[in-house]
DNA sequence: AATTAAATTTAGACAAATCTAAAAATAGAT
DNA sequence: ATCTATTTTTAGATTTGTCTAAATTTAATT
């Protein structure tokens, strides 16, 4: 396994071709800031290995032994970022850059080693959810905080967009995961919120909304 | 930098050129376990980039900056080794492998949030002394075993050879660092030693006693 | 069904890092 | 000083991963 193999497992993965369906060389070009001719290349090299399906001019998409491949190099990312955040007080807009590349280490070892350092982390720092060591999702009942009905209640647990300046918005607006959020109002005219967040009352646009995952109490 | 790059400086720099002395392609070659012609091709390349001074037929030698950066990955590479034995309880003979690829992971403040999480260690699980930031070693008055006279005696400090092999055989024999040592006797059929360690008297074989560094006792 | 636009692949090139085999330079020994 | 063995470099090839430009396939539109 190579870096750029992983890369490419890691990025075919993120953009649904862990459930059979089909992701086009474009798409994956795109995500990965290269060019579709390389993509090519490359899905025939993992396709010969057994890690993807593909079918010319339809896209790849990732076998069983794929989808482990990436799930474990997730895996890896998200304890490192975890391992940034709690061991080494790295903000949470500044672990992704190092996680890339952590993310290659080989030593099966050190990565259990790590969770057990960590205490077995179930979610990473943007809330994204780690997989066990036999490839298996802690699942969470989510929704964007743009579909929470009025009045519902809950608390923040993830981000959708992970940019830094999104991550550093959030931080200059006192808006971290764990915070309790009630919906009060919406604007029809912008689709902005009213929210009451850790008993302060504030307006938060559409767009910041849309990006946010909140665990809705029943 | 590449990761290639850095091993090459890594190796010029452990073969001794640091001191303007000239190493020879060969040699480089050797221990890298690659050939003289690819060495000599990365010569041109990293004379090139002003690391390291070449001189056709002569050999290369590391410049300012080619130590400076030499120092820095040494720096990484031990204080990772630390990491992994100190936080993750690694044993000494696995942390090497490791830390090989530890050592090229990009993020200044990653390593100086390990040194810190490290109190600043100043030796590596084998005794090496941890540059610090500014490229400065810990200097350290140690012997080899091998040379202490009859009747001296110091403390364990570090070992030549680090290699896994015989870091086991220590381990299988109760030798560790920070052991007090009491040079007995010396055998001068095969120059071996009888010690005391810890208390307790052993025999030591010269090739042993010529791969243990001892700080010895006023 | 034919035409066109978009997506995708192929062909050929390139940079990095390596190798093999041949050529050149150095150092050692007569 | 010449020869010889060793070291070192050059030249050319290979692998990996990428790119550009041209060719091909697919999908959408008339
Ligand atoms: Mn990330
Ligand atoms: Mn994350
Ligand atoms: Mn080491
Ligand atoms: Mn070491």
């Amino acid at each position: 396994m190579t870096r750029s193999e992983e890369n490419y497992l890691k990025t075919i993965f993120h953009l649904g071709g862990g459930d059979s369906k089909s992701i086009t060389t474009n798409a994956i070009a795109e995500q990965m800031e290269t060019k579709p001719s390389s993509v090519t290349d490359m899905a025939k090299k993992l396709s010969e290995k057994g890690l993807v399906d593909y079918v010319r001019y339809q896209g790849v998409s990732l076998t069983a032994v794929g989808v482990k491949t990436a799930l474990s190099i997730i895996r890896k990312h998200r304890l490192w970022e975890v391992f940034l955040v709690k061991k080494l007080d790295f903000t949470w807009d500044e672990v992704h850059e190092v996680a890339e590349q952590l993310e290659h280490i080989k030593s099966e070892k050190l990565v259990d080693k790590i969770d057990e350092l960590l205490d077995f982390p179930k979610y990473d720092p943007h809330g994204d959810p780690i997989p066990t060591k036999d490839g298996k999702f802690q699942e969470r009942d989510e929704k964007l905080l743009s579909e929470m009905p009025i009045n519902s209640q809950g608390v923040c647990v993830g981000v959708k967009d992970s940019s830094v300046p999104f991550l550093k918005f959030l931080d200059k607006n006192r808006i971290a995961l764990g915070n309790t959020i009630k919906v009060l109002d919406k604007e029809d005219f912008d689709n902005s919120l009213r929210i009451q967040m850790e008993g302060k009352e504030m307006r938060i646009s559409h767009q910041i909304a849309a990006n946010l995952y909140v665990k809705k109490n029943d």
